[in-house]
DNA sequence: TAGATTGTTAATCGATTAACAATC
DNA sequence: TAGATTGTTAATCGATTAACAATC
């Protein structure tokens, strides 16, 4: 199937199929209704059936869906038993909080190095992977054939972090600092993050169910 | 004008005009078009005049608009000049990352209290917000106000967690960990991260751009 | 077989883009 | 005044939902 035309709005709800299928296989449940499914994802069942058929026929009429091989469908589909080599850059509070909590290995990474420039935490380790010293950087990704980075530096160091990754291999950029990544790295994959953003829209929409904004206006 | 029926999208992008106009603002500029505007905004100029005119007519036929003005337009309309009572629970590694490495004052919040339920930690400081015992956050909600609530601790805790706050008054949730929030608290404004979900797509997007994925369908 | 549920096409809805008259 | 650029309406595009024949 071709797969170059499905949307980005169907592929950003594939990890959350994942996530509520790994809970009904935990649960032991098998099967699983376009329906049931849908109630689960808040969405509609021909939302959910439209979603599954880019990727190709899993259900049975009748039926429904198999839990546990829709699960493995959408893993591959996602790619997740991938282990795209990937370095972590910034070890201040947000980098070390993503370094420790995320499990990258489930989810197509395999994290082989941190990086930071204060000189106090060279040679420590987050979850056995060692911070090494930035200035290394170049080497180590092309040494290692890193894929992907996920960028915790301050913006100020933003722009030149992403050229010399870039200029090194790594094609891949999550990245958590404020400064913008756009169009300039043509084949790279990037996904701003901006926690910031989040947090404004929240207030904005507590004004909302509050009824406050009027106040603001005058 | 009624903000009732303006749509998510739009909302979802406010914060970016924020940010990109406070860049121009730093940089001396006083007045843009709708044209360059959508040019760093990676947009259209009608889609650009289509989100400002939501609220109001900011911009000047044949001239543009002030850049001061719009960004504090758009910074009232978020709501940014308030301070929402906020608590941060769980913290543990994305936990303090996030309390210590967020600018809550300037996005509308006022972190009161961190809680956890780590004896050793209890008493300790991040930027100066006491780490307090999470037994006695039912009470210090009430008594302090609190209308939001910023999430970190483990799924396995969390409905409990968002339950007791609910209780308390917290109608407000940035809700990091893997348990999702649905519908079943009516006036509560919430927004899931899941940052497990970007990586995912960012793993599928990378599959893609690589040409990969075939062998998996094998 | 009858009931359930898919895969898929068609209809609807919403969001983006284009066009242009109004006006600074 | 002429040029630029807005505010706003209309056209297009894409994504979601509904419908239903196919079939397990």
């Amino acid at each position: 199937m071709n797969r170059e035309n499905i949307s980005k709005s169907v592929i950003r709800r594939l990890p959350r199929y994942y996530r509520f299928l790994t809970e009904l296989e935990e649960k032991n449940i098998d099967r699983i209704s376009s329906g049931k499914l849908s109630e689960i994802m808040r969405s509609t069942a021909s939302q959910v059936r439209q979603d599954l058929n880019c990727f190709g026929g899993f259900g049975h009429q009748g039926y429904g869906y198999s839990v546990p091989k829709l699960r493995e469908e959408i893993a591959n589909i996602l790619g997740l038993n991938r282990h795209y080599k990937a370095v972590l850059v910034g070890a201040g509070h947000i980098g070390t909080g993503i370094a420790a909590h995320m499990n990258f290995d489930k989810l197509g990474y395999e994290l082989v190095g941190i990086f930071d420039n204060n000189e106090e935490i060279l040679g420590a380790h987050i979850n056995k992977v060692e911070i090494m010293d930035v200035d290394n950087i170049s080497k180590f990704c092309r040494d290692n054939n890193v894929s992907a980075a996920f960028l915790c530096v301050p913006r100020s160091a933003a722009k030149k972090t992403v050229d010399t990754l870039y200029n090194a291999g790594v094609k891949c950029f999550w990245n958590f600092t404020h400064y913008f990544i756009g169009g300039d790295y043509p084949d790279a994959v990037v996904e701003n993050v901006h926690l910031s953003d989040m947090l404004m829209t929240l207030c904005y929409r507590m004004n909302e169910v509050n009824g406050d904004y009027e106040h603001e206006d005058e």
